[in-house]
DNA sequence: AGTACGTCCTGATCGC
DNA sequence: TGCGATCAGGACGTAC
């Protein structure tokens, strides 16, 4: 599912294929309840004649500057994926959305279960919801994340993946650097020492740029067809394996109706 | 304010 | 073999 990496390497990947500078033509939209504007027609006539000038990300959102000022907002949410293709090429299974391009080409979005949105914005300026620092551009620190944790009772699994605390954490990941830190998911936010949230804070540095380094591996093997998603991760997710430090079978609870893996005896409470 | 839970979705997988 | 039930989870609304 696109988290923090995945959605950093949907961001390349549209650098890379340049589509900076390319210009909607139309909209075709095949699910109206991805659209977050009350008249789907505002999107759908709002977007033909503006030109992308450049791909950012901001947590798991996917901002696009156009030339008019708007911003073209995309959400991949659980199983979104985004392809920039020759019209001539064969459409993949569950494209949803296709904004063709004035190039010959389109954006076509790709989403299984529907849970991706997109919408068109006046102004960036509340566009997405206030997130926490970007963990990998500075404003993230030990000291920052310490503060963030203090007075919350609930679960640390909870609040790593809260978007205000953290920007761009989701199920995986935040698995992915308790484990590698080897903190029990369910501690609470305010009983971690400050050594512990010292290691959780590189453990999510450390689990966010390796998969980030696989991911511009895979783009530059797999072009123009890069996989969407890697197991990237170290955790075991599988029931019945076995913890690849101390061989204990891992455990398997919900954490906010979240699967949440971990090892009993590397990660105790 | 902080915490917790239900809802939206459907392809894949499981169990009988 | 086939079919129904279950699972998966990001963001948001709502409740307490």
């Amino acid at each position: 599912m696109p988290e923090l990496p995945e959605v950093e390497n949907t961001r390349r990947y549209l650098m890379e294929i340049g589509l900076p500078g390319k210009t909607f033509t139309l909209v075709n939209i095949g699910w109206a309840n991805s659209v977050k504007h009350p008249e789907l027609e505002d999107f759908v006539l709002g977007l033909p004649g503006r030109s992308v000038e450049t791909v950012n990300r901001q947590g798991k959102y996917l901002l696009l500057p156009l030339n008019t000022g708007e911003t073209l907002v995309l959400h991949l949410g659980m199983t979104g994926g985004i392809r920039v293709q020759p019209k001539s090429q064969p459409a993949p299974p569950m494209v949803r959305h296709t904004l063709v391009l004035d190039d010959g080409t389109e954006l076509r979005f790709i989403d299984p279960r529907k849970f991706g949105h997109l919408w068109l914005v006046d102004e960036l300026k509340n566009a997405v919801p206030t997130m926490g620092p970007e963990p990998l551009n500075g404003g993230f620190s030990p000291n920052v994340l310490t503060n963030a944790l203090a007075g919350r009772s609930a679960p640390i699994k909870a609040l790593l993946l809260d978007q205000s605390i953290i920007a761009g954490l989701g199920n995986l990941y935040a698995d992915e650097a308790l484990y590698l830190a080897r903190i029990h998911p369910e501690r609470m936010g305010s009983s971690l020492t400050s050594v512990e949230v010292t290691r959780l804070h590189d453990c999510i540095v450390l689990a966010l740029t390796t998969a980030l380094d696989r991911y511009d591996q895979s783009r530059r093997q797999a072009w123009p067809d890069p996989p969407f998603g890697l197991s990237t991760w170290t955790v075991p997710r599988k029931s019945g394996d076995s913890c690849i430090t101390c061989g204990t079978p891992m455990k398997l609870i919900r954490i906010r109706a979240r699967s949440t893996y971990f090892c009993p005896q590397c990660q105790k409470v």
